[in-house]
DNA sequence: TCATATTAGACAACCGATTGTGTAAAGAAA
DNA sequence: TTTCTTTACACAATCGGTTGTCTAATATGA
């Protein structure tokens, strides 16, 4: 196998008898450079099969076109979206995306932004490990001016880009939607103690719902989850439908555990939606396959990664101060569907 | 704010009275700088916050330690968990991951392929997209010694590693199964004309199970498909079902068609496993989840993506050219659940 | 005609880590 | 004491694209 040398502007340099400084901007059409020239340059370029070295125009112009994602898992759907919907916009800016995953932990979480720092990413967007606690290891970003976006999972404190939805207020639109359709009883699964401030919201909203409506709020209808898994989700079902006085509704953070509560009021007889009615929450393909449908908050998972996405690639563009706190909110959706329509 | 620059080796150099390079050696432990050095530059290169660029080290080193990973799409179920064992490889050896999506477009692929050649990944998986057919994309990275790594959707005839599954021997062993369930008029769905053979070898083994138990193969039990979906399956299933003599099993290849059969099964009224027997593909978190209970092919995704990882950090370490063909085959099982579970 | 503006392109420094080569000093062996 | 080895570190080239500065030539305007 021939040792193939990778083509520089050297070589075409030196194979037109120019300098290698008219290549460079030749190829990237220069005011300064003549049409003829350029033409030729670009035509021997492809025939020498020249790929530019990112590395070389990032060390020297320390401008890498790459957003790096700090996330707890990549094969959550949720976050699978949200690449998804970063990726195709940075894909039309020309960045690449290169992605890490903490695995809800936090050292792996300070490791890892090391690791985006030391390749010099151009922009940083993240969603927090469920342990992280202590968010110091991004100021790295914040003092070399590294655009920092925070989405879904994001710190109270601290002083960045948020791309978020109003988890007050899906909370409350989907446990007014199970109050509209005669739930008397509601009942609500949460996370423990967590950090970012997501599940409480969507928590403050059940209750706030429930209030307005003088529903009694009951602390034997919430139930705090250490892990949002389907066993989790059943288990916590079936202490609800112990109670003397059962839930007739539940409003669910996550479609993993709403799909927990239809299943286990199945197994246990309990008919969805007339007994007992179910709301999720995220939309995830599975509300939607299983039976009976599940209805459920849409999460604009996609576009929260295009907007987490433009912001760093707008930012870089033009860093002005006063943007430094935006908060961007985007949409969500009551979706009703078989689980919990009963009117 | 304060306009911070990256702390480099040579500040440090400078706070110490030391040159550059000892700074570099003593970072690494090179034996030739006294351990009074090391630990002196050490404890201060933490007290500066100094972060390596590896842009610069990737540049003169020619070595990046990263891996590209050049795929269909990240939502799918099985790609994200293969990303996810590349992850877990790639960070135990220290390499990042970059990834980008082709969005199964052929012109993509050539251009995001372009795109890691221009960032020197040091490797490259890829499982390729629906619409290629010409792999010479790919030439770059094999002339240049980056190893490349084909997992599931491979290939016919490119000549580098791959990480496959037995698809025919998986298809075969799906559809024995359903034989064995007591199944006479089993059908399967297929894939229209895919360059990837991964369908074709599942229908093959489909075939030479029905063979080798004389059992008839019938052309109008047999549906082509131009796409995976939900919406695709159901469509397929009505047509079965509306056969004079319709199918008592199914092998779909994919755990979303299973699905989709499940359901149009029931709405009319054929009771699963009993009257209609069905066996999916790839244990998709949906199989388990469904009522009743996908039986499907479990196939080790992330094991898939480890070992696909491992093979690349492998090779970069001693690249022999008669390791260059090596195929690796991942186990696959049958997993029994209540879709085909009738004895 | 002279001064200024524009066009074309060369030269060389630069980004930051790495590494081959060189040198000086201290210790070991002869 | 001399030679060899080891230790300890400095110097400078290198990776490849970018960009400020400079020279020269042609074109435009006063």
């Amino acid at each position: 196998m021939e040792e193939h040398r990778h083509v520089t502007i050297y070589d075409i340099a030196e194979k037109l008898n120019l300098a290698a400084s008219t290549i460079s901007r030749a190829l990237k059409d220069h005011h300064s450079i003549s049409d003829k020239t350029i033409k030729k340059v670009k035509q021997t370029a492809k025939e020498m099969g020249f790929v530019p070295n990112t590395l070389a125009a990032g060390l020297r112009g320390n401008v890498t076109k790459t957003i790096g994602i700090l996330i707890p898992t990549v094969t959550q759907p949720f976050l699978s979206s949200l690449i998804s919907g970063i990726e195709i916009a940075a894909q039309k800016s020309d960045y690449s995306v290169i992605i890490m995953q903490s695995h809800d932990s936090y050292q792996m979480e300070v490791d890892l932004a090391k690791s985006l720092y030391s390749n010099r990413v151009s922009g940083v967007i993240c969603s927090l490990a469920m342990e992280t606690r202590d968010t110091s290891h991004f100021k790295q970003f914040s003092n070399n001016n590294i655009p920092l976006v925070f989405v879904d999972r994001v710190p109270k404190d601290y002083d960045t880009f948020r791309v978020v939805i109003n988890n007050y207020l899906a909370g409350y639109k989907a446990t007014k939607h199970l109050i509209e359709q005669g739930c008397k009883r509601i009942a609500h699964l949460t996370a423990v103690s967590e950090f970012g401030n997501l599940y409480n919201e969507r928590k403050r909203g059940y209750i706030d719902a429930l209030i307005e409506h003088d529903i009694p709020v009951q602390d034997n209808l919430i139930i705090s989850l250490k892990e949002m898994t389907y066993e989790a989700g059943v288990k916590a079902c079936n202490q609800l439908f112990d109670l003397k006085t059962a839930p007739d509704g539940l409003f669910a953070p996550g479609d993993i555990l709403a799909v927990s509560a239809v299943q286990t009021a199945k197994k246990r007889g309990i008919k969805v939606p007339d007994q007992f009615a179910v709301i999720g929450f995220n939309n995830d393909p599975i509300s939607e396959i299983i039976e009976p449908n599940i209805s459920t908050i849409t999460h604009p998972a996609e576009k929260m990664g295009k907007a987490a996405a433009e912001l760093i690639i707008k930012n870089l563009k033009s860093v002005k101060e006063e943007d430094a706190k935006e908060i961007t909110f985007l949409n969500t959706q009551v979706l009703i569907r078989e689980s919990s329509r009963k009117i």
